[in-house]
DNA sequence: TATTGTTATACTCTATAACTATA
DNA sequence: TATAGTTATAGAGTATAACAATA
């Protein structure tokens, strides 16, 4: 493993893959994801988003406006936390706080017109596009190959998800 | 994606896997990461060692006693990190830091009698046991193919190190 | 002059606890 | 009493810049 939360990119252009390392699971697991994820911000950064207030966005895209606790809780993201998130994303436009008039206490965090034709218009595909970038070396096969592979072993136990097999 | 670095485990026990989250291979990877460093500290508790340190010590048993700043671009931890790590360990009697008489400046990072014994007597065999705990739900064939596909996407661009193919 | 290790410092990210307003 | 959001604050983790000793 050796390394497991750092920045991917090599500043002096030296090695990528430290010898011995190079077969370690945990390593090559953390290394993909990290790298994965730089190409991603890379890609975000003309929007200012960052991968986590990108996710919030996204995560309302989906599945609906609704308040921050609860787009906290289902993406695990302490409420505390989510605050300067939903900060960020208001004073970029691409949402709003809405008091719910039936539970005053809550906001539903709201996409504006804004933040939805700026989804619309390049950045729901954000993913898709890095995604594949990040996967053209390797063959269609192995791309359902790693997905299936990658849901055994995140997926919680005795539970098979859609797709898994 | 949705939420790239934060810890894996869920306090109060909701599921695992947000809804519509579940089939993007950044969060897959990122998540299987987190889930193996995880049950990885866990195992390295009992030692004292998190990771980190552990990376750095394994690196020297593996690849020989050198400098800090040796290791710190192998590994691309920065060399006033490194600091740090190797007060850790020499602070839990793993290494010590002795004077390169060739060039003063440096300390060759070397480890101790105890060290070596803690690392023949299970250390140097946790993450080989962790992993195969953590891969045990897939088959040997998907165990294989995971590793060479991860290998050929973390690999530099046009080199396809040995064992990817 | 350049390099190794060190320190001081600052910045980011995150969580905890206490507060407010509502329920 | 409990809950949603907020704030202050503190703790990791890391990087930058300046410094001492050595080359």
């Amino acid at each position: 493993m050796g390394d497991m939360n750092r920045p991917d990119t090599n500043p002096d252009g030296s090695p990528t893959l430290p010898p011995n390392f190079a077969k370690s699971i945990g390593f090559l697991l953390n290394k993909a994801g990290q790298l994965l994820t730089a190409q991603f911000e890379s890609e975000l950064a003309p929007y200012g988003l960052s991968a986590r207030n990108w996710g919030v966005l996204r995560f309302i895209d989906v599945n609906g406006n609704q308040s921050q606790q609860s787009i906290g809780e289902q993406l695990r993201i302490d409420r505390s936390t989510m605050v300067n998130l939903v900060d960020e994303l208001e004073r970029m436009g691409y949402v709003v706080r809405l008091r719910d008039p039936h539970d005053r206490r809550r906001y539903a965090v709201t996409l504006t017109e804004y933040g939805r034709r700026q989804l619309r218009s390049g950045l729901d595909s954000v993913e898709d596009k890095v995604t594949d970038r990040f996967l053209e070396r390797i063959s269609e096969q192995d791309r359902e190959r790693l997905v299936s592979i990658l849901i055994s072993l995140v997926a919680p136990d005795g539970i098979t998800p859609p797709g898994a097999g």
